[in-house]
DNA sequence: TATGAATGAGTTTTCATTCAT
DNA sequence: CATGAATGAAAACTCATTCAT
């Protein structure tokens, strides 16, 4: 059986969530500071007072869709799993795992990135806990595999940043560029292939 | 002779320049919205109205900033030069160059980019005259390359922007990392020469 | 046999009580306008809803304070008898119950005596059935004692709001100094009686 | 000469004062939490916005209105005069000093005691500035009488405390009773003396 | 009856913009 | 031109009140 108190956390969890997803939406479409609390509220379709009840302020929302990009990134399974793989694979299922993530979000990230950069703290928090894992475990994969002799010797700091920019800039670029990019209608999976490729064997024609 | 017009102008236009700068400061440090304008004339050294003797509104001096950018950016030598030099030279010094460009002004350009694809005709003007000419700089250079047999066959559109994506995403990620990133002591030629090698030759080990 | 609506009524009274009790104590603490139902909920250990089953609206649980106090001073017995009892023992014996009341009361006091000044229906009811019925009964006294030759002849009018005032500002000063007021430890009767002497003699020396 | 700073402080007195008097006027009426900003400009003259060039907040103009008044009555010269003139004289321009100021503005006063009791730092700053000082003059001058012999042995504590609550006692019945007050018509000299009197001979009649 | 989430009217507060100096 | 006090429209936020459960 399940308590008042419980119940009450079930039934406004959604609610909780819809305010915050229109928040999210409303911020990346018009920036925070042009965001309206009316705006949030007609997008989640609740009435203004009903955001004050769930979220403190209009920063506060803010916060809390940091706070919740910060858990659900830091979270992602990927990241867990050991690359154990084949190098070609380990690098394809990367960008496509993240290129998935960026393109449907886009204009989210782009906002996040820009607001993160601004709190101090969210900044920390997001360094520690998605940036910084990413890196390492990307590092770890470059080390194992130039030891082995199939990478060649490399600043493994520089270029780990460089596979992960690589998504990042490529992201940046789709969303600037919209429709009229010449990337729009490319498969992502076409374009992780490509990627890792170039990725792997860089530009040169090299014989196999 | 110059009239009585030119002359306030050419007056002039060390303030309007110091108050353009002091907003681009104050913008990319709060964001737009939260900017205020007593925020910029503070940082400006002068008066809130005298701000208005130069801008008609502040969304006047987002429009003056972006507009700035892209004619600046659009009129950077090095796109102009044919890539004839060496390939390792070309790439290096292109990275270089946008690196350089880069993290100096990593909060700038970041913000501009969030602004710039909120804006459609900023948007519009920023891609046709800075992103494809050097999209389409790249492309070509790279297609000649590949027709040479330099350059292994690959997807002109999609390499084009990852190599710029390289230069974006790094920033980001410089700017997110801050001081307490790996690379953030790195010298610049050093990166553009890491970076260069990796998009020339990519991850893989090969017998030169 | 009790109807349905008496029944409810007598089973509704406490909780009608207790909301009214919390709702005064909350008003005295902050003050009407910055009292919130849901502090006054809280404090009456009930939900916000439930204060408007019995109550119309935050005015009318003023009204209703205001009546309360009406009705009960108004119906304060001693008030009802003559002042038969010798001198000092009705003045004594008048202030020792006013100062009762009062220092017990202290905040709600004076916190009614703000809004009823405020609501001029109030006020009127007030002065009608409180003010007036008191500063009479003085009035009465001191006059049969003037006729008597007990009391040196005065001012009627004045003296009786004199005798009235000097409990009200000795609350009003009690209530300001709080704690660290000289009188705070004093039994009230010893207060009493040595008011009582005040009013009676004066500060002059007078060969007894 | 004055500095451009100091012009701007003279220039600006009187618009502050003028909005903290408009201020002090809608509390006095209305009561903190039912007074309005717009209420305030109204009465001021000013805009909205011009009650914020001033002060921060509308608990800001309370705190200024009460740091005012605590200056104001704590500066009052009557305070500062030795009681060396003969009793009733002292008693009575005492009585009148403050029935002066207190029926001026008995709605301002009875409104900075509800407020003034309700911030613990208020309370602290009037309580040393203006009610021991108050207490302390006349406790003095009530020993010195009583050990000259004129007056007779009394709690000092109580009677100073008596002789000011008459003050303020009669000022909230005064003001409480309004215009159909008994008291309403007379003159504040008639009523100092009687009052005086009252405080020196008590209620007995006495064989002068 | 009792509840407390939802509401939106009414506040407080901010700040781009104007204009007299 | 430069200034910054004054403005008021628009925003954030509060909270009395309602109503479905």
């Amino acid at each position: 059986m399940v308590t008042k108190k419980e119940r009450k956390e079930l039934t406004a969890k959604p609610k909780k969530e819809q305010i915050l997803d229109a928040a999210l939406a409303v911020f990346s479409r018009k920036g925070f500071g042009e965001a309206t609390i009316p705006d949030i509220a007609h997008e989640a379709g609740v009435a203004v007072g009903t955001i004050y009840t769930y979220y403190q302020s209009k920063h506060d929302l803010l916060v809390s869709i940091i706070e919740r990009y910060v858990v659900t990134e830091s979270l992602v399974k990927l990241w867990g799993q050991q690359p154990k793989t084949k190098d070609i694979k380990f690098i394809t299922s990367l960008l496509e795992d993240r290129i998935d993530l960026g393109f449907e979000n886009a204009d989210r990230l782009l906002f996040l990135f820009s607001e993160i950069q601004r709190d101090p703290e969210s900044r920390q928090q997001y360094i520690e806990r998605v940036v910084r894992p990413m890196l390492a475990l990307i590092g770890k994969y470059l080390e194992s595999r130039i030891v082995s002799g199939t990478f060649r010797p490399l600043n493994v700091n520089i270029i780990a940043r460089a596979i992960v920019g690589i998504v990042i800039g490529f992201m940046v670029l789709y969303r600037l560029e919209g429709e009229a990019g010449e990337c729009y209608g490319i498969r992502q999976q076409e374009l992780a292939t490509e990627l890792a490729n170039f990725v792997l064997r860089g530009l040169q024609a090299t014989e196999d």
